[in-house]
DNA sequence: AAGGGACTATACAACGTTGCAGTACTTAAG
DNA sequence: CTTAAGTACTGCAACGTTGTATAGTCCCTT
């Protein structure tokens, strides 16, 4: 039903193929021929089937982002800038969401919309190192977390680095006892792994003892982990003076634990999160974070991609791991003013 | 590279044709057969090539969700939701973001994928009414708003009807002096209207005068929109003892604001919002917002969809329109307990 | 015993596009 | 004036799949 180069050639009286080699900015074509091609295509309003374009081309101007969950405001934003980063280079995004789950993951790994993608940005839970090697040849590139001499392309900020400079926030303030919430077991939890490594280090760095009571584990990384883990740390018999939270979900959570017991922020807790998501921005206090460069990230793993994809000399080569950088943000949540209720 | 039907034809000795038929599920296949087939297809690894099938029959298993932005929690949820039903016919979703832009609107009405898409999820912002007729065939549902009449299908709640229910419990509360944030003039800002009308009909229903200074614009519905809204009703003469956002972002910039200045919630002003997102049953104090059925009205829209690409009798017809469930839901910024500081 | 139907399998064409090979004409160089 | 190089355009085949048409086999009915 829809006009295909055939109609347009019929229209503007030439073959096929001079149509096609239009649509492609093919150089020799005469000014006059392409004129009246284009003038064809517009009339008709011509659209080319990208579905014979990559049948013929094997490419789909396609690439897929698998996160785990779009709900996480860290992953909304993330996939927001990765579509617009994208559309300059005029490829379409796929969401897929994997729900942290194995079998989804694996499945991605494995190929499972193999012709349909030119590429696949990855950002893996539950999936780690060796597991993560593409069986077809798709390109991929991985997103968040720092696997030394893994399989592939891999952009991440120094998760260990930027846990341990949050921690060393909160002993600078002068905090001693300080919790860790976001703690995971699974070996695959590498994001949870490193973030507790960093604060272990931060910890032994300036003097304090590392202690298993105040490493909380979470389920997951959302409010209400947070918001449970707080309240069971105020349970305890030595409750902290400060937290540091694996994410900005599970601070406010925390906070909202805080500050529904009347415990002062941060008079008598300091809390620190991870992301710099938006909702931390207008949290009661604002929430101090740890600030990852999303829009260089996203950037990144798309110039990798094409960099793989270009049949240019570059396009084969060893694995790449591109490190970004991020900022302490201190706001009220560590630093203090505001309405801060107690 | 990757095998074809060609390939598992030689290697199971049949015919193309009866691979296709093989994996299509075609009845009449002897069993001999089939078993053979299959060893074929998993000895070789063989996944059908989605872009030759969409070549040759038309469709895509793929539909657009379009919002305007991924960052807003509600838009999020729906997008995750709509992906899960999606999944459930085997469909893949395209998400587009449109930055509630009027030509980027404007493009994907026009049929801007045409071929690579079977249907198309809309959220509009910036286009309403005849703006929004289809050019090409594709069919289209659209959300979020109660268009009567539109030129296509369409799932909603009742805009005005909840906005009624939120505005009516702050008067059912003894509240008197009721603001509105979220006003927005532009004639496209349909669920704006709907729900400043709502609000305006439940004031005079409790006997009410309307008073044009309390009805405060936002340029956004975020957070940043609500603060300094609710900043200003409080510098204003006569500030208001309750209010209702039009979405829960508004209502979480505006607690934001009236904590940090020490106004307590709901004790002086009552506090409601709209959407139910996650934020608002953590933020302090928690939010009373309007809960839509958020998970019925991604099943319903792409029910309408599947119905619509169904050859089947009801492909045809003249545009339906779904109403979708609202609940109102009483936390602590209307109801009170908690830790509301004051 | 003949006819009809259900079952099993096949061959061929087409979907819309692009790579390759090739033709005809023009211009510049020797 | 011939030859080579470049320009402008065309025709054919192929990408991998499925719909239609067809043919052969077997069993059941009349």
């Amino acid at each position: 039903m829809p006009p295909g180069l055939k109609d347009v050639a019929a229209r503007a009286g030439v073959s096929i193929k001079t149509v096609s080699n239009v649509v492609n900015g093919y150089v020799h074509v005469a000014p006059a021929t392409r004129a009246r091609v284009q003038a064809a295509i517009e009339a008709l309003g011509y659209v080319p089937n990208i579905a014979a374009r990559q049948l013929r081309s094997g490419r789909s101007g396609v690439i897929a982002l698998a996160v785990p969950e779009l709900q996480l405001p860290y992953f909304a934003e993330i996939a927001g800038l990765i579509v617009q980063a994208a559309e300059r280079r005029s490829w379409t995004v796929l969401i897929d969401q994997t729900d942290g789950l194995a079998e989804r993951e694996r499945n991605l790994v494995a190929g499972l919309r193999r012709h349909a993608i030119d590429g696949l940005i990855f950002s893996p839970l539950a999936l780690a190192g060796e597991e993560l090697a593409l069986r077809d040849g798709t390109p991929m590139v991985l997103l968040g977390e720092r696997i030394w001499h893994g399989p592939a392309d891999h952009v991440a900020i120094d998760n260990t680095a930027a846990a341990a400079d949050a921690t060393r926030h909160l002993t600078s303030l002068g905090r001693r006892r300080i919790a860790a919430i976001g703690v995971q077991d699974r070996p695959s939890a590498v994001t949870a792994h490193q973030r507790l490594a960093g604060y272990r280090a931060a910890l032994t760095a300036a003097g304090l003892a590392v202690d298993p009571a105040l490493e909380m584990p979470a389920e997951g990384f959302h409010r209400a982990d947070g918001a449970a883990a707080m309240a069971r740390l105020l349970d305890a018999d030595d409750p902290p003076d400060a937290v540091f939270c694996f994410n900005d979900l599970l601070a406010l959570g925390a906070l909202r634990t805080l500050l529904s017991r009347g415990v002062s922020v941060p008079g008598d807790v300091a809390v620190i999160g991870f992301d710099d998501i938006e909702d931390g921005r207008f949290s009661t206090p604002t929430l101090s974070t740890i600030a990852p460069d999303a829009p260089r990230i996203a950037q990144l793993a798309v110039d990798l991609l094409a960099e793989r994809l270009g049949d240019g000399p570059a396009a084969a080569g060893a694995p790449r791991e591109l490190r970004v950088e991020h900022r302490l943000v201190v706001r009220e949540s560590t630093a203090g003013t505001a309405g801060a209720a107690g």
